[in-house]
DNA sequence: AGGTACACGTGACTC
DNA sequence: TGAGTCACGTGTACC
């Protein structure tokens, strides 16, 4: 640019020995990026070539395929949730299927009937099946327990069992 | 090496052309490489530096991370499989029970598990909640409870309570 | 000011 | 032969 001569604003390096570690230090970096990416090859399967470029795009691609899998399988965790949730609307209908006419006194309000406990019941004769699967907090089964006391029913069984983040009661 | 002359045993290029040619090549080649690097480091989530060593190990570590979360899930995905081939072949054991004549038709009389006894199974994480009605009749229970027992899964509570003609069992 | 990190040009090797 | 890849030494910039 400027002709015969280039200037330098400030002497590079003063001592040589200075300029042998610069190399030295430039070698030792080139060193462990090597074996970084010989790292990053070893853990990206179905790897055909070796390029350092072949390498870090498969290692990009591969990392977008795992996160969409982890984020399908999440998906499905959720979907589970969800099968529960319906399972319990079909066993209202059920129970509505059943009950249909006489109700009432259950719960002091019908309008938050919307995600309530799971409810089952079965009749057979005299005998009453009634499962209940509501959520695990401290004051339901006293409160179930008391509001079945009030019928003048004799109970001959009765389990309360803990089923995930629920309580199965069966009565 | 040779004294006070290089000599190369082919004039390595021969027009500078060609040189120009190779420095743009390798100027390319350099470019993509970049681009690669911040591609890949685009989904490494939680990079703290830029370096390349550091996106290359982040990204290894973090591919490492994925494929050992997908294994976890594919080996619930497997454990909740194998918790329904247990359940169908243990249907098909009951039928075996009641019919007690038919030997090798376990395996292709998929359609007369229809009429089984009523058997309801829920998931919940690890939890799982396995309800049976079936008829009164002595020896059932019995025969249920050594093949539950036969899995390998721990019973936190059960119950057989008389519901009608029928016996209630929560397991 | 010393350490770290990057891009560049260049020689060498391989298919 | 020639295009592609790599490692090296070097210059420069940012704390």
């Amino acid at each position: 640019m400027n002709g015969k001569r280039t200037k330098r604003a400030q002497p590079l390096y003063k001592s040589q020995s200075n300029a042998q570690d610069h190399i030295i230090s430039e070698r030792k970096r080139r060193e462990k990026l090597t074996q970084r990416f010989v790292a990053l090859s070893a853990v990206v399967p179905g790897l055909k070539r070796m390029d350092k470029a072949s390498v870090l795009g498969d290692a990009q691609k591969h990392i977008k395929y795992l996160e969409e899998k982890v984020g399908e399988f999440e998906e499905q965790k959720r979907e589970r949730r969800l099968e529960s949730m319906v399972l319990a609307k079909k066993s209202k209908l059920i129970l509505d299927d059943n009950n249909q006419s006489s109700s009432s006194s259950c719960c002091e309000d019908d309008s938050s009937t919307l995600d309530l406990p799971e409810i089952e019941v079965k009749f057979s004769d005299k005998d009453v099946f009634i499962k209940i699967l509501c959520e695990k907090q401290k004051g339901h089964v006293a409160k179930i327990m008391a509001e079945v006391e009030k019928w003048n029913f004799s109970i001959t069984n009765s389990s309360v069992l803990p089923f995930g983040p629920t309580l199965d009661i069966t009565i």
